[in-house]
DNA sequence: ATGTGACGATGGTCTGACCAATTCCGATCA
DNA sequence: TGATCGGAATTGGTCAGACCATCGTCACAT
């Protein structure tokens, strides 16, 4: 596993990209298949890696769909550990948008007002809107231009992802477009403080946007427990 | 993987429990070894289940486990950067300490003090007092009582122990017994601070030392990169 | 009673083979 | 000429059998 996640982290192997066959992996590695196999297969169930039978074996670009693959054994999230996600999120999202605005370039800012807009349009549009909303956190941490902290980042939120699809799907939320306007809103004070080079309150803006949110999640996992 | 997640959420498995041999699953199920034991290796990446050779697999009792060594692994692929990873371990440990200060207990104090004795008793044992100094952070990581933050920052951590052992020891440093002190002088002023209660002191104090201490870090990567 | 060494069980690894899905490429046909 | 079909090669997935290092156990010798 060790050697290959080398290749991965020295670009020898970009995400997308097919690896060599296993049969000449074994070769290269000098191991038998079987525990070829055994690293392959780990690192597919962490989403780094995806077999298909037939073509070969891909370096997976979004590490979203495979974790989302993961959280189908939903029952090993309990809920204390939701609220150790949320919180790190809160801590990584913060830090992020204070860094995003000292250090994101214009290309950077031009892409999140597009992920802005893409909301905007996508009022109403459930799906698309969360899809948007993730891409603007995304690009936010990319701004950052540290690549660690994105891909925590990124992390962090794919696993929350379907609790957040859950929360906003909740029919018994009261003012569904009343919460997106809300949402919007918030999101355009966060990129206003990026455009203004203020870190201070673009942290300030997150931390609230985060806070605000989370407080649908929070109950709606609550409800899930109380269900279970 | 179905068979076996349906074993132990019908409890017919239960945590800590030893599970039957492979060869015996084998037959049980109607596959072969291999198979099983792809299922096995991928719930045991996932945190599920646990295989000690010359022992046997066993359930895992603390299923949460698996979040903690995802998350980890996507560190690997970003490895390399160190300047990225100090910004993160800065970020990581100012946001520990401030919850550490509101959440610590009793207990946890106790421990973080004894881990900053030891450090005192270490002063001119640079590899002890590394040990004693990277316990104290983790301590204070522990009494946050979020698994993810401290995960996540043991991991940083430990990335960067390398590079900072190798600058403790590095020769040319004017003052080393003068850096002891200081360190332990800074120490204690963030213990101070979670024992008073006070979460933002604390985070003020752990982000002033370890912008400070990472002068010395960033001093030697610029060295060693020279060299190279 | 105690230490010790042989033995069996177990997870980890290797090998070689076969299967099913996919791709590739050349032969065939309109 | 160009599209289509079919076999051959490739690839991931599975299987069976063997060997190894490690660990627990227990009879045996001290």
């Amino acid at each position: 596993m060790e050697q290959i996640i080398d290749l991965i982290s020295r670009d020898v192997l970009k995400p997308g990209e097919r690896l060599p066959a296993e049969r000449e992996l074994c070769k290269t590695f000098g191991v038998g298949r079987t525990s070829l196999r055994e690293a392959l297969r780990s690192l597919a169930v962490m989403g780094i890696l995806d077999g298909r039978v037939g073509e070969g074996t891909f370096v997976c670009n979004n590490n979203r769909k495979h974790l989302e693959k993961v959280l189908q054994w939903g029952f090993l999230l309990d809920r204390k550990k939701v609220q150790d996600l949320v919180e790190t999120r809160l801590t990584l999202e913060s830090q992020t948008a204070f860094l995003a605005a000292q250090r994101a370039t214009t290309d950077d800012l031009a892409e999140i007002e597009r992920a802005l807009a893409g909301m905007e349009g996508a009022v109403g549009e459930p799906d698309s809107f969360l899809e948007f909303d993730l891409h603007f956190h995304l690009l936010i941490a990319q701004a950052t231009q540290n690549s660690i902290l994105a891909s925590l980042l990124g992390t962090t939120r794919a696993y929350l992802q379907e609790w957040i699809k859950g929360s906003l799907a909740q029919p018994t939320a009261p003012g569904k477009g009343e919460r997106a306007r809300l949402s919007l809103n918030q999101h355009g004070r966060i990129l206003s403080a990026l455009q203004k080079r203020r870190p201070e309150e673009a942290r300030e803006e997150m931390s609230a946007h985060i806070l605000s949110s989370s407080v649908d999640l929070q109950r709606h996992i609550q409800q899930k427990a109380a269900e279970g």
